[in-house]
DNA sequence: CCAGTAAGTCGGAAATATGGACGTACACCC
DNA sequence: GGGTGTACGTCCATATTTCCGACTTACTGG
């Protein structure tokens, strides 16, 4: 018989969606890689219900994605940091505003711009780290897994 | 008085969240760049229960980003498949396993790996198209906007 | 005729999301 | 000292979604 079911796929994908796989997460994120760390912020500034919000940055943080850390005493005041796994989800980001800038602008200028420290407005693409061509979808494979022996 | 209560930003993350934003949303993507473009072969390997995965690829149609078209009709059978828009999410699908590669693989060899067509294994990085260089967040701040005169 | 597959739809229970009010702990100002 | 305002949540009741299993339709193949 072959795998004939197929179980759902465990991928890194699935497994990055169970922690960043809502929009008020990565909402939440867009804010903090803004700048913003501060919940009342990240509220006004996502429209995120506070309850899920709090939901969504527990998750994050239990995900070590983000430091919850305190920075007043009195008043008890907290910021949330990204760490360095949380950085690394920038590419993330970017690829989501990216493909909005181009599809979902209408014709109008995109709503925000980034520039990068280069000094030229900030157009990512993804490339290949080998050979540093522009990733595209039609050239890349799967690689066929070896038998399990 | 300042920009007081900055109502929700609407940038083009939360745009491209309202169409993708969400975990069967992507990982039916994903199946479908894999090369799986049927109903049942994306229930199967996502796990999605089918009334929210029928509800997904809708959206996903209605938004442009898949095309249904029927590839049989005695017995109707239908593919979705990638609009061109579709194939630039590619991006987001990668940099999330990417990222899920190098966080969530807790030592062990990621459960799968892509190809690309330069005979590498694809480690997707993400570059500034105008200076070549890997974006760091750090490396990006939003543009000031000019005044609304 | 029976089993199987594909592509959904349906219904009802369970889980989540949402919005508004509330609580606490201050700071600022008169 | 009292009133107002901000920050950071929590609580509650309701609304919306999700989830699962069963069912439907339309075939094919034995």
């Amino acid at each position: 018989m072959t795998t004939l079911s197929a179980e759902p796929r465990n991928c890194s994908v699935a497994r990055t969606l169970e922690i960043v796989g809502e929009k008020w997460a990565l909402l939440a994120l867009r804010e903090v890689f803004l700048g913003n760390r501060r919940f009342d912020e990240m509220v006004r500034k996502t429209g995120a219900p506070r309850d899920t919000l709090t939901a969504r940055l527990k998750t994050l943080v239990a995900a070590g994605v983000l430091e919850r850390r305190p920075v007043s005493e009195h008043p008890p005041r907290f910021e949330y940091r990204l760490t360095q796994s949380g950085l690394d989800l920038y590419p993330v980001i970017v690829s989501l505003m990216e493909w909005g800038d181009r599809y979902l602008t209408n014709g109008s200028a995109p709503p925000m711009e980034l520039t990068h420290h280069c000094g030229h407005r900030l157009g990512a693409v993804t490339v290949c780290s080998s050979c540093g061509e522009v990733v595209l979808a039609r050239d890349v494979r799967p690689t066929p897994l070896r038998a399990t022996p």
